[in-house]
Parts: structure tokens; C-alpha cells; sequence
RNA sequence: GGCGGGGUCGCCAAGUGGUAAGGCUCGGCUCUGCAAAAGCCGCAUUCGUGGGUUCGAUUCCCACCCCCGCCUCCA
């Protein structure tokens, strides 16, 4: 079938095809963190299924431009590097490097781009951004000195929620002390500066202030990818009113469609609820990296459950996920020493990759593309088992393997094993020879103490480190 | 009140108008000096409830119950 992505503008699948057909380039934003703590895993649900979108992608032949902003100003931002005492610039910095060291523990490739809100190059996009709302009546200077998008100059606004404005009940998050605007669903293009905002300020017509949340990524995703996107991602929570004003900003600047399709992430969950602090249920990727578990168990935990379904996140998913992981990992290790160097041989359980890459076509269907990937590791093990397979078979296997795993990530660590302990299965060879299993055993738990667990295979000791 | 997502084996989770993928757990077996690991096999006559359409529904329609999310700066 054709490549096809959920629509939540159309509220439909449908058949994609990027803008440039000739170059397949894909032009992909998404919207990233805000740097004022650690990243919490339900960002990072996220940000894998935007991951999981652009190893695809890219396993279908196209080269994706993909761009993630830093929201690096804002209530939350100024607040806490305030309480902290540090420069909001300082204080930042932690939180995004601590991104960055995050995304890599989860295989997460990197941006083409991480544009920051306080780059001077893009506030000065977003300033210019907002004079020419005003000067075309989309925007509005109020009495607080702040400038205000106005509403109703775009009456498409509501189309990507799918939200009547006049159905909209009042939530009490509405400001009181916005009064100033014209109207109560006009949102913020530059917010005059208040004693709350210490030294974090700039220049602007409108005077000293700051840029308000939206034209932030309007103004960083055309600045670098141009006025019109293929894809924007994000979570759910995004779509209103953020993304809703991002359309509204971007195509009242550009007078063209500024997203074709627009992918949107549900909720993770925590043991069936919301993840909250109160509940004690929210957790950080070192979080969970301190009670040992490894950046990729993570990964396929958040990872192998439909970006549309909410998931519910479990330590014992977590521990589901490992334990599917070390059957990968036994079964691609098995056919690395079986095929040696053989040749590539032809077999027909290598079209797996093929369905695998068919059935991530459908909106990304991970689930039923791993329940492929394990109908193939069953079955090839038995053909190992009996004898049906030859290296070369294997050898092709493999590359199958290579395929599926570009879109995955889901390869071993790189282990090297110690010098210390490659002495010790030395000695234990000697002592098996001799059928001194005392040695043997002894030799087994001092290497297991160092963290490596043995099986004694017929074809000799098999290291591996343990979990 | 408006909008949306979901209820499929103990847990996670695909799926189709034609009779239920896969992962984890669990049970059995094989291998093994022992152990561990691994591999194989087995494990839902049933898909929230009640109706209806149909030769046939988990899949379509209607009603109802339950869970979750969003409703103006949370991925």
C-alpha cells in the first residue's frame, strides 16, 4: 500500500506525497522542549514517534529536513531561573544540554536544526513577523503595551481542532489581567515586559518585551524550512491552541498553507493514569536510567505502541520490553555466528523486511510491524533448529535484520569485554577441559559478580553481559 | 455542555463482514556435568453490554455502560 499518515487536519489517512517530488525531501518540524527541567518521558514519547516518522521516512527513500525548536523564554523558564537566582541564559543551558544527552541515550537522531527562541536571528523574524500582522489589521497593540493577534481576522481558526469558538466554555485558565485584549480568544504576539520578567527583555516597536509562545515556532519553522511544511508534529495537547495559532500567524504572514499534514502524539499514561508529581508517577529518563534500565529498553517501551493510542507506561512494560529486547539480541547474535562470511544466499523469510516497512506504510502500524519482526525470529530459529537454513540464508537474514533496525534502533550496546574477564573464560575453558566443574563453577560466579553471565552452549562459553 | 481517543487472553496489543497477529507472563519439552540462558510447543469458540442488519459481525447500524484526554501558552 501507499505511504499514509493520520491527518488531523482532515481527520483521515491519506496518501503522502512531500511537496518536492522530484528532490523526495521532506520538510519536518517539530516542536521540542521546554527548557526549564528535565524532560519527562511523556515528552519523550514524542519526540520517538517523531523519530520513529523520520527512520521511516527515510527507509522510504526520502531525505527529511527536520527541524526542533528550544522554547528557551518563557513564564515557566523565567520563573524558575529566577528562584534559582541564575541568568535565564544559564539556567537554560543545563536543561537543553541535558536534552541533548537524553536524545542520544534513546537513539533519538538528531534535528537537522534546534533553533532557540532567543536567537537573535529569530527574534528578529518574529518581530518582523508581528509589524507585518499589524500592518495587515491581524494584530493589535493594546493598552498594556503587549500585541494581540486578533481572531478575527482569520476566521479559519478552530479548523484543526475542529472547535466552534462560540461552543467554547471558559476553563478558568483564561488570565484575568488580560483584559486588555479586544477579545477573549486573542492570544499574545509579544508580551510587554513586567517586573516579573527581571532582565530578560528586548527591543522592539512595541517597546521592551518579550515574544509570546506561538510566533515562536512560527517564525523558527520558516525561517529554516521556508512558508510551507510537509509535516508538523506534536503532541495532542498542541493542537489547541498552539498549532491553531501557528496556522493562524504563519498563513496570515505567508498567504500560503503552511502545514500538508499534521501528525499529532497522544498521552503517555502511568499505570492507567495522567503522570503527575502528586501521584508519584513521573518519571525523567534518568529516572528510570537509575534504576538501571538502558536507553533503548526504554525506547521500545514508548516506542511499540501506536503514537495515536494513548499508552500506558509500566515498570513492568518496562521489564516486558527487556525481555523481548534479550530475544532479539539472542536470536541476531545466533545468526551473526552462524552465517560467518558466508554470502547472502536468497530466502523467502527475508521478504519480512519487506512486510515490515509495508505495515509501517499504514500510519506507522508498529505493532503489527514487531509482530512480523517476531513471526520472523520464530521461524528462522526453527529452520536453524533444523537444519533448514544454510550460512548464506542467515547471512541474508541478517540484512533483513539491518533493514528492519534502521527504522528501529533496537541493536545491542557495543560490549567490549574486559581484558579481566576474557582471562577468567580463558581459565574456565581450561578447567571444563579438565572437567573440573568445582573451578568451573566458582570461575562462573566470579565473572557473574563482575557482571557478565555465561552459558555453556556446545559450541563452547557464551559471554554476555548481564542485565 | 462541546470536541476527541479507547474498552480484544493475567498484562501490553494487531486485526478483518467469513470465523481472533505478535510481545510479556504462565505451563510443558529439548539442550545441559550442574546451572543459567536459549530454542521449540501449548495457552481467547471469543472481542464492554443489549438490540438490529446479514447466510454469517469482534468487524456495519442503534441504544446503553465504563475509562482517558482536550476546551486559550502541558508532548
Amino acid at each position: 500500500m501507499a505511504l499514509e499518515f493520520f491527518n488531523t487536519l482532515s481527520r483521515r489517512a491519506e496518501v503522502f506525497t512531500p511537496l518536492d517530488l522530484e528532490g523526495r525531501t521532506v520538510r519536518m518540524y517539530t516542536c521540542g522542549p521546554t527548557v526549564y527541567n528535565h524532560a519527562h518521558i511523556g515528552n519523550f514519547r514524542a519526540y520517538l514517534f517523531e523519530d520513529l516518522l523520520q527512520r521511516h521516512l527515510e527507509a522510504r527513500g526520502y531525505h527529511v529536513l527536520r527541524v526542533m525548536n528550544l522554547t528557551d523564554v518563557d513564564d515557566k523558564t523565567i520563573r524558575d531561573s529566577r528562584k534559582a537566582g541564575r541568568p535565564l541564559a544559564d539556567f537554560t543551558q543545563v536543561y537543553k544540554q541535558a536534552f541533548f544527552e537524553d536524545i542520544a541515550t534513546l537513539r533519538i537522531r538528531p534535528a537537522l536544526h534546534y533553533p532557540a527562541a532567543t536567537e537573535d536571528r529569530y527574534i528578529q523574524r518574529m518581530i518582523q513577523m508581528i509589524a507585518q500582522l499589524e500592518n495587515q489589521g491581524a494584530a493589535y497593540k493594546a493598552e498594556d503595551g503587549s500585541v494581540y493577534f486578533r481572531l478575527s481576522h482569520f476566521p479559519r481558526y478552530g479548523q484543526l481542532a475542529h472547535l466552534n469558538l462560540e461552543d467554547l466554555r471558559p476553563s478558568g485558565r483564561i488570565r484575568n489581567d488580560e483584559y486588555e485584549k479586544e477579545s477573549v480568544g486573542d492570544f499574545a504576539l509579544w508580551k510587554a515586559w513586567d517586573e516579573n520578567d527581571g532582565d530578560v527583555a528586548w527591543d522592539s516597536p512595541w517597546g521592551r518585551g518579550r515574544p509570546g509562545w506561538h510566533i515562536e515556532c512560527s517564525a523558527m519553522a520558516t525561517e529554516l524550512l521556508g512558508p510551507e511544511l510537509d509535516i508538523h508534529c506534536g503532541g495532542v495537547d498542541n493542537i489547541f491552541p498552539h498549532h491553531e495559532a501557528e496556522i493562524a500567524q504563519s498563513e496570515c504572514c505567508t498567504g500560503r498553507t503552511f502545514v500538508r499534514y499534521w501528525l499529532h502524539c497522544a498521552h503517555l499514561m502511568v499505570d492507567g493514569q495522567k503522570m503527575s508529581k502528586s501521584l508519584g508517577n513521573f518519571y525523567t529518563l534518568r529516572d528510570l536510567t537509575g534504576r538501571g534500565y538502558t536507553g533503548r529498553e526504554v525506547r521500545y517501551a514508548l516506542i511499540t505502541v501506536n503514537y495515536r493510542l494513548p499508552c500506558n507506561f509500566t515498570l513492568a512494560g518496562l521489564d516486558a520490553a527487556r525481555t523481548a529486547l534479550a530475544r532479539l539480541d539472542q536470536w541476531t547474535a545466533r545468526l551473526t555466528e552462524y552465517a560467518g562470511n558466508t554470502a547472502p544466499e536468497p530466502t523467502p523469510l527475508s521478504a519480512a523486511s519487506d512486510r515490515f516497512l509495508d505495515l509501517l506504510d499504514d500510519d506507522l502500524n508498529i505493532s503489527a510491524a514487531l509482530g512480523c519482526l517476531f513471526d520472523l525470529v520464530r521461524d528462522s530459529n526453527k529452520a536453524m533448529d533444523s537444519g533448514a537454513l544454510s550460512r548464506g540464508q542467515a547471512a541474508s537474514l541478517l540484512q533483513a535484520w539491518t533493514r528492519i533496525n534502521q527504522v528501529l534502533a533496537f541493536e545491542p550496546y557495543a560490549q567490549e569485554i574486559p581484558a579481566e574477564i576474557a582471562a577468567l573464560v580463558e581459565q574456565r575453558a581450561k578447567a571444563r577441559a579438565s572437567k573440573d566443574w568445582a573451578l568451573s563453577d566458582q570461575l562462573r560466579d566470579k565473572i557473574h559478580a563482575l557482571g557478565w553471565s555465561l552459558k555453556d552452549t556446545k559450541d563452547g562459553q557464551k559471554l554476555m553481559p548481564a542485565q
